[in-house]
DNA sequence: TCACCTAATGATAGCGCTGTCATCGTAGCC
DNA sequence: GGCTACGATGACAGCGCTATCATTAGGTGA
């Protein structure tokens, strides 16, 4: 156990007070340079570092930061978290994180560990917290960022996209693209998923398209076997579905696969769109349309708005819409002709 | 800002010292149920929580547990790190986690940031730590888990299995389902993917059908798009090759798709074996044969030695082998028959 | 009955740092 | 020259908790 020197050994050393060290550290232009200069030797003799226990509780601030994700595995998150990290690693803050599981109380108890930690910040997915845990967001006295997407009535920062306008642009792309049948693919029906299925279906009705018969859901967690059971049992409920808009490119992978399966070619009798645009998406063949979001930068955003908060700089912009685009690829080149089928 | 409930007043409203509330709260059997009972009370009606900062300072011990992992994104480190949490999400242990993107003197820098702060305990990935931070590691005075592999010397306790051994496997495998050219295709030639590849050779070799020319290898990142390009570079230069070991499942599934693209079957032309089993392989058409590691396993396993020791129990062995099974399926169900080839 | 132990509780003194005020020069000004 | 203003530094106390030793009460054996 390396034995740990306190700021009162670098002080002796540099023959100075105590004080002094700690100042010269946090705000080096309170001290003349010349004893800024010795104390900085000292430190760097002694190999000296600041306990953050004990700064934590003088302050009453501790430098952590805390992250709430619903899921450490699914890669949306993982690459929001890689954002956040990009920016906040080589910091002077430490990044905590919490899983939620996709579940309100498990996030409220979550929150409640990180805050008696008095956190520098704070980073949570989504805009669907409980009372109870909105209560805890409003008196956390911390820069707060929600992440993942936009909505009203920010508890502080916020930085995502709006799920439904990005489905319906997803769902258009279909309809452009020469498909009538549009059916949606959907597991883990969380709150996103669900805005995501109301934009398809909005975009869907608004061309008098939608049937509500063509949209297989599952509670259960999503995953590429997942969707090519989706897609085996929405087929087999509704063979002339001709284009399915997938929750997630897990699903629409799933679907390809199943698709081959099956017999049907994509996109000729099925188009396929998926969603988050992750890099398989364009190495598949045929590579499948997503709808791209931003989430590395998203994490990033987040993470540079509370360190400017944190360090009295403008944090620009409270709500940072990053918008989605729809990623074009062979999955939807749109239906075959059949001669039969006019069109 | 809530405002924070002290000991002392929880102690105020029990009748009794602080020190007494203290030792209610870590040492319930040190103290009379009646009094404790008392406090119990008090802490309920007051919502005390004690403040980590401060139990750090004065027990010279954070209650934080880091993990050191390369990358937040790769899905086999996430797996792991599902593991941690799931045997950690729950106790008094917060999580603390760094990134070290492959990178040996981030990683030195990034033990320094978690020793500092003296934690309980302290997770890492791989064997390959440079002297310095294998310096720090051996003086980090708690306890500690090296995961993702077994390995001579570990410096505490160990959890993983042997990628050399596994890769073996897998290539007998491709050997005995008939494959006589198999190549190894590899990205990111990290410490871990060196030893697959040479279990791969090893096995090749023993069987005499080990051919140099068969591995296609770069540093870049894996990625399903760098799998497809690497086969495209090892079929153009050696068009015979019948098999490939991919060093990760993203390679599989991009080698899987060019085959597709380049109109050569697989299993029939090509049998293609991945490795780590991701759920996605199962789903693939055809099923992608990998090879199954326990990654939650690893993770929680590596949590559970942590707590155990913590609490001063038995943890078990230090060194465990949590082994590799190739788990077979159609892509790799043998060569075709050809006329010609006789074999 | 008394020395002696044990169990339960308390008093005291920090852990290493920083907030707050006090102190001391020195420069600037009328 | 005497005053204020200000910049640089220091003394002191205390953040909330726990390690350590002290104290008290009750029990034990000679």
């Amino acid at each position: 156990m390396a034995k740990r020197v306190t700021l009162a050994e670098v002080a002796a050393r540099a023959g100075v007070s105590p004080i002094t060290v700690s100042r010269a550290l946090r705000r080096p232009d309170t001290v003349q340079p010349e004893t800024r200069s010795r104390i900085d030797a000292a430190v760097a003799d002694l190999g000296y570092v600041p306990d953050p226990a004990a700064r934590a509780l003088a302050t009453g601030r501790s430098d952590v930061i805390g992250v709430l994700i619903p899921s450490a595995t699914n890669a949306v998150f993982t690459d929001v978290l890689s954002g956040i990290y990009d920016r906040l690693g080589e910091s002077r803050f430490d990044v905590q994180y919490g899983i939620t599981r996709y579940d309100p109380s498990t996030e409220e108890n979550l929150l409640g560990v990180f805050l008696r930690q008095r956190p520098a910040g704070l980073i949570v997915a989504g805009i669907d917290q409980t009372p109870a845990a909105r209560r805890l967001l409003d008196r956390a006295g911390c820069p707060l960022v929600q992440v993942m997407e936009t909505g009203p009535d920010p508890v502080d920062m916020m930085v995502g996209f709006s799920h439904h306008d990005a489905a319906a642009a997803a769902t258009r792309h279909l309809i452009a693209r020469g498909y009538r049948r549009p059916g949606f693919l959907g597991a883990r029906m969380d709150p996103r998923t669900q805005r995501r299925f109301a934009g398809f279906r909005a975009e869907a009705e608004a061309a008098g398209l939608y049937d509500a018969d063509r949209a297989e859901t599952t509670d259960q967690p999503s995953s590429v076997g997942r969707g090519a059971a989706l897609l085996r049992a929405l087929l087999t409920r509704r063979p002339d579905t001709d284009a399915v808009f997938c929750n997630n490119d897990d699903l629409a992978m799933g679907a390809l696969f199943e698709a081959m399966r099956m017999g049907v070619p994509v996109p000729g009798a099925l188009g396929i769109c998926g969603f988050n645009d992750l890099e398989m998406m364009r190495a598949a063949e045929p590579p499948i349309t997503s709808v791209r979001t931003n989430r590395f930068e998203m994490g990033a955003r987040a993470a540079e708005m509370i360190r400017a908060r944190l360090d009295a700089r403008d944090p620009g912009p409270a709500l940072v819409d990053l918008g989605a685009e729809v990623q074009a690829r062979r999955s939807t080149d749109g239906p075959a002709r059949h001669p039969s089928a006019g069109q």
